[in-house]
DNA sequence: TGTACATCAGTGAACGCGCGTTCACTGATGTAC
DNA sequence: TGTACATCAGTGAACGCGCGTTCACTGATGTAC
């Protein structure tokens, strides 16, 4: 109970956008987000609703936040939930974390990592940040398991060091997310993060097929100990 | 020169629309694709589609095995062009394939790997074979291998065998597939596939932020080896 | 070769719908003196 | 404590737009005799 009570109103109502938004988002999908639909629903003539959102973009952005808000929660709290000296069980609650979400919130998940929505370009001031919560909390586990010497030196795919320009990239990484992880390791934590996805997003999106290849738990479960493994992740420590 | 004229002029027609559909979607993508928008640029009254296509989900459709065609050919066109005995690289040109296509025609990789368009259910019967042919190539490249004596034995992720439903999925692949791999190796294939595709989407639909990660060609060459030794596919074999 | 008929591409008007956004307004809630 | 004023949530009408789909129609192209 802060603020004035207008403020208490205010606050309800924006929540309560959300909340629809999130309905619709699931309903229609993010291309058919309408503002005059949620002001239906919230019992509002239409233009009202501009007395809390700029335009359908601004909604748009607000529930792209919130989504990213909600996995990333939803990640951080499962792999706090495992103790910190297990590294490998880390990474395996992040990768379940993530599925169970996406599966829960396939439209919203749709929205994070589906195509972009055509005509309309996330602000990166209030999304980035949000964003790479996942990727900050794989690149944590990946460092920490190096700290503690945990890691497993996994054969090198390549020989030869990455080339000058990727490492630029990498110390950007390196910068961001205030880690020291060598080139090679680096690089399989952005493919296992991107695979992690992959996987994801054909489960979700349908691309194994109307029969799901039989058991979407156990070959999930089979992608992400590889995943694992490419890390240099034990099974344990 | 086969037909009558007017089959001719049809099909033609036809092809056009096809034409027009294609830079619709690569402008507005997929949920803003309308009928009445390729009848104008067709130069034709909006309900003269309809003696071409039945619906708005029909050119959807229509679109959907168009793209899947044009990168099937691309894809099985580069696998073809390395000698057959080179498995590794085929299963490099395979990626690069996939990507090359997908960064040319990013409106047209995300309708066949993005969110699933909402209210749009692709008929499976004209859909499914064209879908197919990537894996399916795919998994082709990993049976000559094997079958070659060229592939190299990868650590196990897990000792256990797969859980008896997921092998009942295997085993619809080897089937739909024609092909004899083990359970391990064909759950790799597996884990290829959407990784493949996940690095792709990440890079096409900007997951890697504005700045790209610096440089992405040398980033999915690492990633592309990564996959490659995960499913023991020696370097020059 | 010529005529009667069938096929089919394309027209134009209409149906009912939903959309984002602006604008002048009413009336309730809050604030300063 | 009471009054004058400012703030702000919500109204209702309007703008101009695009959409999918149906329907009765015209007129050209093809076909059977």
């Amino acid at each position: 109970m802060v603020g004035t009570p207008r403020e208490r109103a205010r606050a309800a109502t924006m929540e309560e956008i959300t909340r629809i938004g999130r309905v619709h988002l699931a309903e229609h999908g993010a291309a058919a987000l309408s503002l005059r639909a949620v002001a239906r629903d919230l019992g509002v003539v239409s233009s009202a609703v501009y007395r809390y959102v700029a335009s359908r973009d601004d909604l748009l952005t607000l529930l792209l936040v919130d989504a990213y808000g909600e996995l990333g929660d939803a990640v951080e709290a499962a792999v706090a939930r495992v103790p910190a000296d297990r590294h490998r069980d880390r990474f395996l609650a992040l990768g379940h974390a993530v599925r169970a979400w996406a599966l829960a919130e396939p439209s919203r998940y749709a929205l994070l990592y589906g195509a972009p929505v055509p005509g309309y370009r996330a602000p990166e001031e209030s999304t980035v940040e949000p964003g790479t919560r996942v990727p900050r909390t794989m690149v944590r586990i990946a460092a920490d398991a190096l700290a503690a010497g945990a890691l497993d030196e996994p054969t090198p795919a390549v020989d030869e060091p990455v080339p000058a320009a990727l490492g630029v990239g990498l110390d950007a990484i390196r910068e961001q997310f205030d880690v020291a992880l060598p080139d090679d390791l680096l690089v399989r934590g952005v493919l296992a993060w991107s695979a992690v996805f992959g996987c994801v997003s054909f489960e979700v999106f349908g691309q194994y097929g109307p029969d799901r290849l039989g058991d979407p738990d156990a070959l999930f479960e089979r992608h992400l100990a590889v995943l694992a493994d490419d890390l240099g992740l034990r099974a344990g420590g």
